[in-house]
DNA sequence: GCACAATAATGAACGGTGTTCAATAGCCAT
DNA sequence: ATGGCTATTGAACACCGTTCATTATTGTGC
């Protein structure tokens, strides 16, 4: 038996994620287990449940670090410079670029099946922290927060479509062009689009 | 035991298919079970593994079907005027709203992780098929073949992003638009950014 | 009509999974 | 030193995918 009060829930806590991050890392999602966890940290399963919920707990706050790692990953790497469109495509290239570095940890975020889509409001919180880098890039391009928040939104989704594709088909759909000339022609078409209906209506479209 | 010969090797698949798909629609990717199968059409696991390979070629073949079935659906829903905008828009909403009716299989199309990526042509062939309907209501926007084809993989990768973020977060993040508006904004943006690009480049940009 | 060979179908067995909870073992205060 | 408290355990349960020796049923040849 583990001596009594060797480490703290917190500690043990931070053991297991960084176990499950190190299996998932090897094995993928699927290779993700409690006792692998629990045996990892020398520890049995039984103590897993003081700390977490259950695997879907889990899973979240492992999903949860890689957003966090995410957020980091795309700040290092931003473009601050002036020109929105440089800076919305150095956030794209940085996306696909993580998705590449950090495959397993990366499809775990959409593998894991959210269902009846319980995830708390403090997940959605990091969640949204991603999507905030968006709008930052963005913002230069539209007076309203709103527009600039539903444009990240569709922008993101987009060159998140792209990704996946990358990653999971390796681009054998892709007629062969890769991922960066993907997301390029993605964020100028719909950029040009965008400043070019901008000539023609409002600013804040009703 | 079953009547030997009650049925063919050919009828049990149909009915173990028929049966898995009616087990995702009713509890999702994650309660498909050989067991549970197995005994919806009265027979035995062993069975299974005579006309399967496995849960993972009965589950690529489930989605197989699926594919097929959103290739019917899309065709049935074809623009077939004259206007590529309205096209794309019609086989987007078609899209959406086919992931909305039947939002179990369509999300097994993607939570089913191919490992190795060893999707069998056959299975490929029936993805571009699919393909083959944006690439269609694209080609008046290109004299050329493959950069038509390079346009349909990002706008149905970016679709298919806005898609998902719908369905698996609820819109939660998308500032409340609905994924209508959110796939209006991409096409008409991209397509416009498209135009505008080409009138000031050749056709056939090298 | 009967025995037999061929084979369709079975289901127990194996090693895995998530989860629970009565039992236990180690620490601290007395 | 002892007893109580509780952190930790791990066996138990119900599931899972997969295999394959066994069994049951059939059509065939006599």
């Amino acid at each position: 038996m583990a001596r009594r009060g060797e480490h703290s829930r917190e500690e043990i806590r931070q053991m297991a994620l960084d176990a499950a991050e190190t299996i998932v890392a090897r094995e993928g999602y699927p290779g993700l287990s409690t006792r692998k966890v629990a045996s990892a940290i020398r520890y049995t399963v039984g103590t897993l449940y003081l700390v977490f919920e259950n695997l879907d707990d889990l899973t979240l706050q492992v999903n949860a670090r890689t957003l966090d790692a995410l957020y980091e990953w795309l700040r290092a790497r931003q473009d601050k410079g002036n020109d929105p469109e440089q800076a919305i495509f150095a956030l794209a290239n940085a996306y696909v670029a993580y998705a590449e570095a950090e495959t397993p940890r990366w499809s775990m975020l959409f593998e894991y099946a959210v269902q009846e889509n319980a995830q708390p409001e403090w997940y959605l919180n990091k969640l949204g922290r991603v999507f905030g880098l968006v709008e930052a890039a963005l913002a230069p391009l539209s007076a309203d927060a709103l527009e600039t928040q539903r444009i990240a939104r569709v922008l993101w989704a987009s060159v998140h479509g792209i990704c996946l594709l990358k990653i999971r088909q390796r681009l054998t759909l892709a007629g062969n062009q890769d991922a960066e000339a993907m997301t390029r022609m993605l964020v100028s078409h719909f950029l040009r689009g965008l400043r070019q209906g901008q000539k023609f209506s409002p600013p804040n479209p009703v």
